[in-house]
Parts: C-alpha cells; structure tokens; sequence
DNA sequence: CGTTGACTCTGTAGTGGCTCCAGGGTCCAT
DNA sequence: ATGGACCCTGGAGCCACTACAGAGTCAACG
C-alpha cells in the first residue's frame, strides 16, 4: 500500500506503462484526472495504480480499449451478475482462435516460399509466387 | 488477357481490392497512375492488374507495403540476385511464428480465465485475475 | 539562496493501412 | 433528355498509441 501520492513516472515505473499512454488513457476517459501539485504535477494515488495495472493487464491480454472499459463499469459494481464478462472473454477467446489459425496457414504458405533458388530474380520462387501462387 | 482498359471499378472487381483502396495505392505510388478518359476517369490496362494482383497476394501473406515495394522493385529486375526475397520472407516468417506463440500463451490465459463463476461480479474469476492475475 | 538536472506540462502531429464521406462530375443505355 | 450506375477529389476518421517542441517544476546540492 503506498501512501503518498506519486508523480506519472512513479505510476509508469510501477505498471510498465509509457507515460504518454498514461496521459492518452486519461484524456480518453480511461483513468480519472488525478489531484494536481500547485505546480501542475499529477499526483496518482493508489485506486490509480490499481486501476492501470487491471487496464494494462487486459491490453496485455489483448482486450480492446471499449472492452477494457466495460470490464472496468463491471469490476466497479461487484453485485452485478458477471455474464457480461463471460461474453466478452468468449468473445475474444474465438478471436484469438481465429487469428491463430490464420497465421498458421500463413506460415505454411512462407514456409513453401522459403529456399529460394539461390540464383536470380528471373528463377525465384518467391518472386514467382507472388506473381502466381503455386496451387 | 485484357484488351480494352477497364475503369477501378473492374479492377476492383478482378483482384478483390477495394475502390479507396487501388486509389490509396495510387497516391502512395505502390500502383502506377493509368491513363486517364476524357472525363477523367482511371483507365488501367494488364500490367495494372498483374502488378495489384502481386500487391493484393503480398498483402494476403502479410508483408507491409515497404516490403512489397521492396518485392515490386526486385520483380522488376529479373537479373538482380535474389538474396534480397529470401531475407525478407525469413524475416517475415519470424515474425510470424512469433506472433502464433505470443497468441498460443494469450490463447491458454483466456481459457483459464473462462469458465466464470456464472454468479456476481464479486466472485467473478474473470474480473480477479485482471485486478491481480493467477499466478 | 542559486543552480543544476531530472522530471513534467500542454498541444500537436505522425504511425499503418486503409475506410468513409460529401459534393460533385461522367458514361451510356433507353 | 434522362436516369442510374459509376467515378472524381479532398479531407477526415479509425485504433492505440508514440514522438516531439518548447516551456515550466521540483528537489538536492553547494
């Protein structure tokens, strides 16, 4: 628990955020202004870490920013029933999926690409199947 | 082989790229600029539609547009040495294959993460491990 | 008290690779 | 002559940051 109030770099040493997107995550709405020094200095304090470590962990997890936000209006209400965020993981976990498999076919058509002929353009594999893909 | 020039809209509809998308190829000078009609319309001929076919399939593998520049220019020179391709396709094969296991790892997270409570927010295994992750 | 140097501020622009739109012009068959 | 499909340009918007300029602040050291 800490209990003095830190400055942006603190917060982006504790949680491994850029202290750009720190800023970008509050002028989006996604972590509250903090209190000022008299000199204009933010000064975060703990529910702020707490909150940027639960969105770094969801970017990190591969959510989306609206994502990202919805989980958060659910974390905040912990009586409300969790289906939302039951969706939102199958959601994403079919996407992940999907990705996947695409860039395995992916691999396998560069792998087929790969040993090149050695030689000139004129004879090259690559350069041929990207002209006419080889069925 | 194509006799007659055809409008974008033909292009368009022989490669699958998009209207905006052969126009944004065009002012970032990946696709030559065709002749025009009277009116002003884009008149492309074979060449144009070989050169975005080999630009739609790089896009397809999944090379950025520098690369298929790079690809489109060594194509070009038929006598080059292919060394050039080669790299490219083991550097993107690379970044492949680390992109399907950074997303296998996030692929196994989310199933651990699925099968919530089915009851409230508060015992919510999804909303808990994005506040402090299951170790 | 002054200076130094690390830190922070705002605002704006750029990244990649498109995609969408408004407001107009063209083409061709009827 | 007209209708409808097609096309034009220029600019803005998307996502999630990242980079930068030019200025101001803070705290420790001498």
């Amino acid at each position: 628990m800490t209990l003095q109030p830190f400055n942006i770099g603190g917060l982006s040493r504790q949680t491994g955020v850029n202290i750009e997107t720190i800023r970008y995550y509050e002028k989006i709405g996604l972590l509250p202004p903090p209190a000022r020094s008299q000199g204009g200095f933010r000064q975060y304090e703990d529910r702020h870490l707490q909150r940027l470590r639960f969105i770094r962990r969801g970017r990190d997890l591969g959510f989306s920013i609206d994502s990202i936000r919805a989980l958060l209006t659910l974390a905040e209400r912990p009586d409300s029933p969790c289906e939302g965020a039951d969706q939102m993981v199958l959601l994403h976990l079919d996407e992940v999926e999907r990705k996947i498999a695409d860039l395995t076919l992916l691999r396998a058509e560069l792998r087929k690409m790969k040993n090149c002929c050695g030689r000139v353009v004129a004879q090259c594999q690559i350069i041929g199947s990207l002209v006419a893909p080889r069925e």
